[in-house]
DNA sequence: CAGTGGTCTAGACCACGTA
DNA sequence: ACGTGGTCTAGACCACTGT
């Protein structure tokens, strides 16, 4: 299958994302054919206004492939790596390991809906009295466990899946959506290191005061409303956040 | 003062910026005018052209301040933290502990120029010999010493400030910006927790095993070119770093 | 049906960097 | 002087949502 170098006007896609998606090809695969991407060039190429144009270019920009210069030119942006890492997938941590060969495996316990705690109530900015779903899950790699989550989700109170099935959905959010049609769009974390408390010393097999890193994270719709408050606490060493962060 | 509610055409400043930060102005301040955002109200209220709204609120949507939902209309994001907390700024921890009146102070030592390890060679893709400023940097508060850095800044071999210099910049980035016009404009983080070294704990006044953060960042420019290569390592339970991610 | 945002066109003037 | 991207205008048609 070789990738199209032409737009098809009456394919109800957009024309500037066929653009986009033709221009990013050709950066992946040519690299980097510096001076051929200027505006008045792309709009002959392609046969369509300028506007058009700038508005796939501007997308390539967004998307971190591409970078502009008044008065210079577009350019694209020379990277080492192809194929991003993992940018904090939400939930992605079994496939992550699977991708490793790791053997990874996820353990669900303890699902529940309760009233939680004042911090969490606070920052889910929950009504008095109003139960989020509630849940444990340990992830194993090769056995061995490496982290351990502890998930608050608001949600309806008719909301109350088995373990099994937050097993088996690999993440709870992908079932809530699948449920209500909520989307996560953003989610802000804190992350730093402390000695493990008893609890999650024997949950992920480590002695009391063992260094752990705590994750905490907080999942926003587009709206804003925040519907998932997540405290994971995982083995040192081991795992290894990933954040990209564009100024 | 008072903020603006009109815009200038002779400003020189471009329109749909000034619209932006009008309506930005008035969605901080007032909160929720939702149905008020829409594209026809706004090119009547600041007769300008469609196109030029749309910009002003594709940049409100960039920095999360609306969302738009085709067919229903522009609303602003709900949110509870109206201005945003140390997203992360690069170099930013003395000024952020300084706004918590947490007395902080910097120490820079081993200021030189040198070919790093293989590993930071890479993540820069250095020359074979090719040497960079190399420097580490500790950050106390209230006299207690809270983070070390390891920094590997790519840079003309002729750029090699004092260790004053790097103290009173605050941020060795600023000062390669300020002599050469490097700007760093993404940045990828990986983070995870430790047993302090020997040397770690030392510069910490910490026990030798004790938990820590470590962040390795690099840092680069918008053509992709890797510039910096930072390692630190945290006091535990103190030191939080905070990230948002836009998905 | 009217109103919304999404897409697209064909022009225009400008500031700025390079030659 | 010329080409670049940045900004702006005044139209147009569309898909979709709600009444």
């Amino acid at each position: 299958m070789t990738a199209a170098t032409q737009i098809d006007r009456g394919s109800g896609v957009p024309l500037y994302l066929q653009i986009k998606r033709i221009l990013a090809d050709e950066i992946v695969a040519v690299g980097a054919d510096a001076g051929a991407m200027t505006e008045q060039l792309l709009t002959e190429r392609f046969r369509v206004s300028r506007a058009t144009v700038r508005q796939a270019l501007q997308e390539l920009v967004k998307d971190g492939l591409v970078y502009r210069e008044r008065s210079k030119g577009t350019f694209p942006v020379q990277r080492m790596d192809i194929d991003r890492p993992a940018t904090l997938q939400v939930g992605g941590l079994v496939g992550y390991l699977a991708d490793l060969g790791m053997n990874p495996s996820s353990e669900v316990r303890d699902v529940h809906r309760a009233v939680p705690p004042r911090e969490v109530v606070d920052a889910l900015m929950l009504d008095v009295g109003e139960t989020v779903l509630t849940f444990h899950r340990r992830v194993f790699a090769n056995g061995q466990p490496l982290s351990l989550a502890l998930v608050r989700l608001r949600s309806p109170e008719e909301f109350l899946p088995t373990a099994a099935e937050l097993e088996a959905a690999g993440s709870a959010i992908e079932l809530l959506e699948q449920a209500y049609g909520v989307r996560v769009a953003r989610s802000e974390h804190r992350v730093w290191a402390t000695s493990a408390s008893s609890e999650e010393a024997a949950a992920l097999a480590l002695e009391a005061g063992a260094p752990v890193l705590v994750l905490e994270t907080v999942m926003r719709t587009r709206e804003g409303r925040p519907v998932v408050w997540r405290r994971i606490a995982d083995h040192a060493d081991i795992i290894k956040h990933t954040f990209i962060a564009d100024l």
